[in-house]
DNA sequence: ATCCAGACTC
DNA sequence: GAGTCGGGAT
C-alpha cells in the first residue's frame, strides 16, 4: 500500500548534492571571525544545555567551557579546544565499529530492504534540496538547514511548499531571513509543525551564520549542535546531506524503537533497551558498519511507518518476526488513561 | 480523542 | 523523566 504520509526528513539523505570534497570549510574555521560589527553572539553550553543569545552589540564569541563543568557531553565527537578556538574533529572520531555485532544482523537488513522494495515506499525522490539544487554551494549548505529543522514532524508537502514560499521571497538565505520580520517568516512556514517556535530559530540561525559563518553554515557536528533547534538527529542529518561528511547514525525515534525490538543496541555492559535515541545511535555504532551508517536510517524509517509500527506493529507480515526478540510480544501501550470500567463502551 | 515526533524545559 | 509545542491524520 502507498503510504502518502511520510513524514520522514530523510528524503534529503536520498538524493546526494555533488558536493566537492574539497570545498572550503569557513565554518571550522576558529570562532574569533573579529572583523564583524555589531554583533553578539554567545555560544556557551551549560550543564548540556544549550545557551545562546544573540544582542545588537559586539561580535563575541565564547567556545564550550568543558572544563568548568565537567566531562563534556558530546566528548566522543572529537570536540577540541585549542587556543580557545573550535578545531573541527573529522580526524579524531573514530569510525571504526568494535563491538560484536548481534547474530543475524544481516539477514535481518536484508529482509527489511527486500520488505521496503516490494512496498514501491515512495519515502524519498523529491525533497528540500531540490530547491537548493540550483543554488550555489554556500546558500545551498544553508537552504538544507533550514529544511532539515522546518521538516522535523511535518508531512514531505508541507515541507516542500514551505521551502518553496520561503525561496519565492528570498527567504532563504541567512543574510535575507535575518533582516526579515519574524511574523512573516512565520506565515511563509506555516503549517509546518511547531512553526512558531521554527520561526524563532530561523532568525536566531541565521544571524548566527551570517556572524559566525558568514552566511554559511557550521561544518562540524559539535557547532551545528549549538544551533537552537538543531538536536542530534537533526545536526547528523546535516553534516550528511550538507557536507556529505558522515559523522555518526542519524537516529529517529523509528530507528530507536525497531533497533531495540531487535535487540540490536542495549545499554552499556547490560541487556537493557537503551532509553533515548542518542543512547541507541552510540550502542549502534559500536558495532554496525559504516557503509550501513546513512541508509539504516530510510530503511528503518519506511519500515517502521508500514510494517514496524509504534502502536501495532504488523509482526504477521514481517518476514523477519523468526530472528525478532521481540515478535508477537509487543503488547499495547498501557491502557493509562482508560477510565471506565469497561473501555469497550464508547458513545 | 489519540497518535505522531524532535528539541527543549523543568 | 514528564510535559510542551502545533498542526494533521485517523
Amino acid at each position: 500500500m502507498s503510504n502518502p504520509k511520510t513524514r520522514s526528513s530523510f528524503k534529503l539523505l536520498q538524493s546526494q548534492c555533488e558536493t566537492p570534497a574539497s570545498e572550503p570549510n569557513p565554518g571550522s574555521e576558529s570562532s574569533n571571525g573579529g572583523s564583524v560589527s555589531e554583533l553578539r553572539v554567545f555560544v556557551r553550553k551549560k550543564r548540556g544545555r544549550k545557551i545562546i543569545e544573540t544582542q545588537e552589540t559586539k561580535y563575541e564569541a565564547e567556545p564550550l567551557d568543558q572544563k568548568q563543568r565537567g566531562p563534556p557531553e558530546i566528548e566522543e565527537f572529537g570536540y577540541k579546544q585549542v587556543n580557545g578556538s573550535f578545531q573541527s574533529s573529522n580526524a579524531s572520531f573514530a569510525n571504526v565499529p568494535t563491538g560484536e555485532p548481534p547474530p543475524n544482523w544481516e539477514k535481518v537488513l536484508e529482509g527489511i530492504r527486500k520488505m521496503r522494495s516490494a512496498e514501491d515506499a515512495p519515502v524519498d525522490t523529491m525533497g528540500c534540496e531540490k530547491a537548493g539544487n540550483s543554488l550555489p554551494p554556500k546558500e545551498r549548505r544553508f537552504a538544507v538547514l533550514v529544511s532539515s529543522l522546518l521538516s522535523s514532524q511535518t508531512k514531505d508537502n508541507v515541507t516542500h511548499g514551505a521551502i518553496q514560499r520561503l525561496l519565492q521571497n528570498d527567504l532563504l538565505a541567512a543574510d535575507t531571513i535575518d533582516k526579515a520580520d519574524e511574523a512573516t517568516i512565520k506565515g511563509l512556514i506555516y503549517p509546518v509543525g511547531f512553526y512558531t517556535r521554527k520561526a524563532a530559530n530561523m532568525k536566531k540561525i541565521a544571524k548566527i551564520c551570517l556572524v559566525k559563518y558568514d552566511g554559511d553554515i557550521p561544518s562540524s557536528l559539535e557547532e551545528l549542535l549549538l544551533l537552537p533547534g538543531i538536536g542530534p538527529k537533526m545536526a547528523h542529518l546535516v553534516m550528511n546531506v550538507g557536507w556529505n561528511n558522515v559523522q555518526g547514525i542519524c537516529v529517529d525515534t523509528h530507528v530507536h524503537r525497531i533497533c531495540n525490538r531487535l535487540g540490536w543496541v542495549s545499554k552499556p555492559r547490560t541487556k537493557q533497551k537503551t532509553s533515548t535515541p542518542e543512547e541507541t545511535r552510540q550502542a549502534l555504532q559500536l558495532w554496525l558498519p559504516k557503509e550501513e551508517w546513512v541508509p539504516i536510517n530510510p530503511l528503518l524509517v519506511g519500515f517502521g511507518q508500514t510494517v514496524c509500527t509504534p502502536l501495532r506493529p504488523n509482526c504477521g507480515m514481517c518476514s523477519v518476526s523468526d530472528f525478532c526478540p521481540s515478535a508477537f510480544r509487543e503488547i499495547s501501550r498501557s491502557p493509562s488513561k482508560s477510565k471506565s470500567s469497561s473501555p469497550s463502551k464508547k458513545l
